[in-house]
RNA sequence: GACCCUAUCAUCUAGCGGUUAGGAUACAGCCCUCUCAAGGCUGGUACACGGGUUCGAUUCCCGUUAGGGUCGCCA
């Protein structure tokens, strides 16, 4: 390309080459260290798959000693939505992501290889689009997206494969006064890559998750610089994972297809590739076929809907861990206790299979045990924080009780493995509660209509004339089956099932009436904790 | 249409030439038990189909079928 028609082309002054390649350094890390990257875009959605990919990401570079970054991809200027950054920057911590560099909260570069936002890179993509021009790499377009839409018409009409190729690559071989024309009459132009891949010779892509495969050469002459003099994500890749030193890249399964094209990216620019491993997409059942979990149609594939429901940040990020790596369970059967960031994520053990059906059966067990691994104070914060945006009425109540709930949660809590596990999304929570406060007690006496009016009235009476709140629970329990004694009620369960017709009932009938007059259920959690929490007034006030 | 990926219980998967095909979730039953939730134990259910290669294929190769993905001045 003559000096004219890139300075045309270019007429701001860009960094030298030089310059850039002096600000990047090659990263001084340990041996076998990794660097990666999570790039989310500001939509102002953020998917679950970028937290999918990112816990790989963040994990396997932390646990090599590496590095591991926020990229933010707006090149897309029409997309980009005001507080799409900041749901993004507050959602990763949150979900186990903690980059060592990018952008912060209050917008600033964190580490020396920024600008970590890619609008604010310009010059840099420019810069090399101008060198690759120079070297007659790349050449300027100037069809009109009408032009290039006719063109993929004619193609599919024909059942010639799409896109901007070979014959159908129109201004790839424009000569110079034709591209001076074109510019003097000042037409919009983009950059185009000129490939020098052939279409029918293969070529070997290696995958960290899939292995080799084997792939047609790239012969499309893709945009590399927009018309808005922004590069499209495919030379955005290149140049910032080279300068930034990215050496292993975690992304969607999506981009397998394009990986060929990024391979003869980086060979024209004469750097390093870094390895790649593709991921299965989370996929969805939908009419009885599964299909990738779509933004559009699926509230599930943002990270808010999680939130939302209630499901802890945990359990997604358990869950999320356990798809990438499937011996997460086993690992966590083996330490119930340690955080799930101590795992030690393998791109060995990304299963290579079609893609994963998002199981919300399973993930309401792993949250069930996530719930059950905390303390009741981190139960208490959890919901609150949870209840003071989506539930403002119990949040109210919970700040207001404190002591008492965080008393309520701790019933068969914290003893192992035999903990209380029937929470698994904080919204559950209020239902929980619903019997420890006056305003929201219902009796329900219809629940022992099988009983004889009598008994209830004498076993309650009873039961409440003997009961002690300061006794433990084994004389807690003595009492009941004194009662039971008392009132023609088998006191043990063995003697009641072989002789069931000398009885009135058994213990169990028993706890069931105290149980019912006290919460108005006929299931809950111990009933020796409730009565305690409660205490001995509202207990006895209860019981009639 | 072309190209690529995938194919093991209902679901997520282990398996990498010889296994009673393993685990987890779900389901069923039993035990424990003051009812649930748990916990313990037990059980049923799987290698898509057709060809090869091999003494031997779930495993390797080819094809069929099915599902998924990609083919943008979106990422």
């Amino acid at each position: 390309m003559t000096p004219e028609i890139v300075a045309k082309m270019f007429p701001n002054p860009l960094p030298s080459i030089e310059e850039i390649e002096a600000k990047y350094p090659p990263r001084t890390l340990p041996e076998g260290a990794k660097v990666m990257r999570v790039a989310p875009s500001p939509t102002g959605f953020l998917h679950v798959g970028t937290i999918y990919q990112g816990i790989i990401a963040e994990r396997v570079a932390h646990q090599s000693g590496g590095v591991f970054f926020v990229r933010v991809e707006d090149t897309d200027q029409k997309r980009k939505k005001e507080g799409a950054l900041e749901l993004i920057l507050e959602s990763f911590p949150r979900y186990g992501l903690h980059p060592d560099e990018g952008v912060n909260m209050a917008g600033e570069d964190v580490g020396a290889y920024g600008p970590y936002t890619q609008s604010l890179r310009k010059d840099i993509y420019q810069a090399y689009a101008k060198k690759l021009l120079e070297e007659g790499k790349a050449y300027p377009c100037f069809c009109t997206a009408e032009d290039v839409d006719l063109t993929r018409k004619i193609q599919e009409k024909m059942n010639i494969r799409p896109g901007y190729h070979g014959q159908y690559a129109k201004c790839r071989n424009l000569t110079d006064s034709q591209i001076l024309e074109h510019l003097e009459a000042g037409h919009n132009w983009v950059l185009r890559f000129k490939s020098t891949g052939n279409y029918d010779e293969k070529m070997a892509v290696k995958d960290l998750a899939k292995g080799m495969i084997m792939m047609p050469q790239n012969d499309m002459d893709i945009v590399i610089l927009k018309n808005d003099g922004l590069p499209t994500y495919h030379f955005a890749h290149v140049v910032d994972d080279h300068l930034m030193g990215t050496t292993h890249v975690s992304r969607g399964d999506e981009w397998i297809s394009s990986t060929p094209l990024h391979i003869q990216l980086f060979a024209a620019m004469g750097w390093k590739t870094p390895k790649y491993a593709h991921l299965a997409t989370l996929q969805k059942l939908d009419n009885g076929n599964k299909r990738k979990l779509s933004k559009r149609h699926d509230a599930e594939a943002s990270i808010t809907y999680f939130w939302e429901k209630g499901y802890p940040e945990m359990t997604v990020v358990e869950y999320l861990t356990n798809i990438l790596n499937a011996n997460f369970e086993d690992w966590r059967k083996a330490n119930p206790t340690e955080p799930a960031e101590k795992f030690q994520m393998n791109f060995n053990k990304i299963s290579n299979t079609g893609g994963a059906l998002f199981d919300f059966v399973k993930m309401h067990s792993i949250s069930k045990d996530v719930i059950a691994r905390m303390t009741a104070e981190e139960v208490y914060e959890a919901v609150l924080k949870w209840a003071t945006e989506y539930n403002k009425p119990l949040a109210e109540k919970l700040s207001a009780h404190k002591d008492y709930v965080t008393a309520i949660l701790n019933i068969e809590r914290g003893i192992g493995a035999k903990s209380r596990k029937d929470l698994v999304k904080w919204e559950d929570v209020e239902n929980e509660l619903t019997f420890f406060f006056d305003d929201t007690f219902v009796a329900h006496p219809e629940l022992l209509e099988k009983f004889d009016e009598a008994d209830v009235k004498k076993v309650a009476s009873e039961f409440a004339a003997i009961y002690d709140e300061n006794d433990d629970k084994d004389t807690w329990f003595g009492k009941i089956k004194q009662v039971a004694g008392n009132n023609g009620f088998a006191t043990d369960m063995k003697a009641y099932k072989a002789n069931p017709a000398d009885y009135k009932g058994s213990v169990a009938d028993v706890a069931k009436i105290l149980r019912v007059l006290v919460t108005g259920r006929e299931q809950t959690p111990d009933l020796y904790a409730i009565m305690k929490i409660l205490g001995k007034d509202k207990t006895l006030q209860r019981l009639g």
